[in-house]
DNA sequence: GTAAATAATGGAACCGGTTCCAATTATAAA
DNA sequence: TTTATAATTGGAACCGGTTCCATTATTTAC
């Protein structure tokens, strides 16, 4: 593998020339440009990515970091990032937090692994990293804020930390999306959560709660079932919904995963949806449109926010000034799995 | 940032015996140990990736590369990647080919596109590359194997390149698929086909074809429909077949999730899965059990694949000797959405 | 034509690790 | 106790870029 040492031989100039042609900053002749370049190509020059982070302190990497209850950072949404990091040459480094869910070993595991694998994953080489999800407690990301300023909150808000977190209003999701079944009429409505004990999932379900409050509406614990996005969840939610005995005629649900596992079952034990029982979903996943029925949901535009965190993130690791945006609307999708009783 | 020589100096040792301790090999007798490791702590040392990578001429770090038409390297998957790296400190970069399909533009950008963005990634600093998907030409993949060795193939395969290659046998599949509907009586199939230009998707159809064939089946043309894995060409597909007015009983799709949205598009144009026509799907995501009816399909344990492939490729890469698997038996998942005409 | 200002250039020093070799110290064998 | 052997140690040299400064070449101004 050539070096600039070889390329500055064979072209018959110094080093820091050489340098100068592959950084494009500081002045080269115009003769002296040709001659690098075709030494450069000549031995098929590639510089060293370590040799130039070492002395730039610059990785041209960003990380990403989640764990499996952040929610959906899918595939496409990973090309979008890299589509907005690509004009810069800079590359993605994804790493996952904890294995296990936050909720299932609060005790053995303590919080302090997020921390670690955090910095394990800036000493690994990053410039800067997205941190992707809320389950990281917002004093422990303060505090790695403090070490590591470069980085960006998807799916979270911490007051603190202003201009570096961008969310949806999950409150209001999770409002909308009850007042949408009690505008069609429903008041026995009943629920299968995500999880509550991570803000995502905690805030659509108190605006949940709150709009049936305003509405004067009850629900009692017999139709809460906690569940945990996923179809099992779902699928077994619904079931315990029904054996219940608590008359209802809605399910609001915490993602459209378990809402499609809730239909599955419902549908599985002789009820229609939507005539017998209504179904609202939170997310609206491409496959919301091809359930049976299609799926009522609530829209967020994950990927444009997507977009903007690295943006942000760009503006910080590089000092650029992208363009970045903090709002990110939802929209009620009304599709067919929600019966209006009024009719 | 403290660097080996603070630590040195703090702990009264020379660098060398830093970089002993550091790297856990060479022989350091056990006071020095201590001296140097509480010296690292007292400064809160941490060795510099890229200097290190420099020296070492290792990254610690592999690359994952597919296009959109690879199919369906989902987070479980990369989570499942990253526990197998993770013992030795190692870390993923992601990166995508082509942005747009393969498909769309066999004319305006060439597929050299696809070698330029795998360089790219082995420039950007990593050990070692998983590619993912068939869609690059062997010969390409070939010339790329000479000049980057470590790499290994993931749902492809190259004669030339045995043991780097890790793929399921889809023309079985396909094979597999077709005869269980002939298994259950019928004999007017249509299908709905993934990427028929990738390899992956063209097997599964040749065997698909071939166990019609073998049986004397005879599908027309106007009941093949040419999609491409998406839920909306899946739907389209079949609204497609149904306008053909050629009968059928059954349709192949050539994933689960045009699977799903043909049995979308199907029920509501008033038919019913199965009792109508059934379906056949491929893939066995999570979702197929929660389809209405729950799909019958061809599972293939994709993670473990995946697993294997990174094994090989820790192996080319760090000289290790992880034990690897290359056969990855298939599977018939019979659920509800295949009917048999012979009851 | 000359002086002053500007552009272009070479290369030492540096970034922070690893490696290797020579030197020193500890241990075992005689 | 002496010698042979093994374990431990320090640090120069190196990995391949970037940066900065002193030097030289080229313009521009007068």
């Amino acid at each position: 593998m050539a070096t600039i040492r070889d390329v500055a031989r064979l072209a018959g100039v110094g080093i820091g020339t050489v340098s100068r042609v592959l950084s494009e900053n500081g002045s080269v002749s115009q003769k002296t440009l040709t001659k690098v370049n075709d030494a450069m190509v000549a031995l098929n020059f590639t510089p060293n990515s370590s040799a130039r982070a070492l002395s730039t302190k610059k990785y041209n990497k960003i990380g990403i970091w989640g764990t499996e209850t952040s929610g959906e950072l899918d595939r496409k949404t990973l090309i979008k990032i890299e589509h907005e990091l690509e004009p810069f040459n800079i590359k993605i480094i994804v790493t996952d937090g904890d294995k296990k869910s936050t909720k299932n070993n609060t005790h053995n595991s303590p919080r302090t692994t997020h921390r670690k694998s955090i910095e394990n994953i800036f000493r690994s080489g990053c410039d800067g990293l997205i941190i992707w999800g809320s389950d990281i407690p917002d004093l422990e990301i303060i505090q790695i804020e403090n070490e590591y300023p470069n980085i960006v909150l998807l799916n979270n808000k911490i007051d603190l930390l202003p201009n570096k977190c961008f969310t949806f209003d999950h409150y209001q999701a999770g409002y909308l999306a009850a007042k949408n079944l009690i505008d069609n009429g429903h008041t026995k409505i009943a629920c299968i959560t995500g999880w509550l004990d991570v803000d995502d999932g905690n805030l659509r379900q108190q605006g949940f709660l709150d709009a049936l409050n305003d509405n004067n509406i009850d629900i009692p614990n017999t139709l809460i079932f906690e569940g945990n996005y996923t179809f099992r969840k779902g699928y077994e939610g619904a079931l315990h919904l029904l054996n219940q005995k608590t008359p209802f005629t809605a399910i609001f649900c915490g993602n459209d995963q378990s809402a499609m596992a809730a239909i599955s079952a419902l549908t599985k034990k002789g009820f229609n949806v939507p005539n017998d029982i209504s179904i609202m979903g939170y997310d609206d996943m491409n496959i919301a449109s091809y359930t049976l029925p299609p799926l009522s949901t609530i829209q967020m535009p994950f990927q444009k926010m997507a977009i903007s965190a690295t943006r942000r993130l760009l503006n910080l690791c590089y000092n650029l000034d992208l363009e970045v945006n903090y709002d990110f609307p939802i929209k009620l999708i009304n599709r067919e799995s929600v019966r209006n009783l009024k009719d």
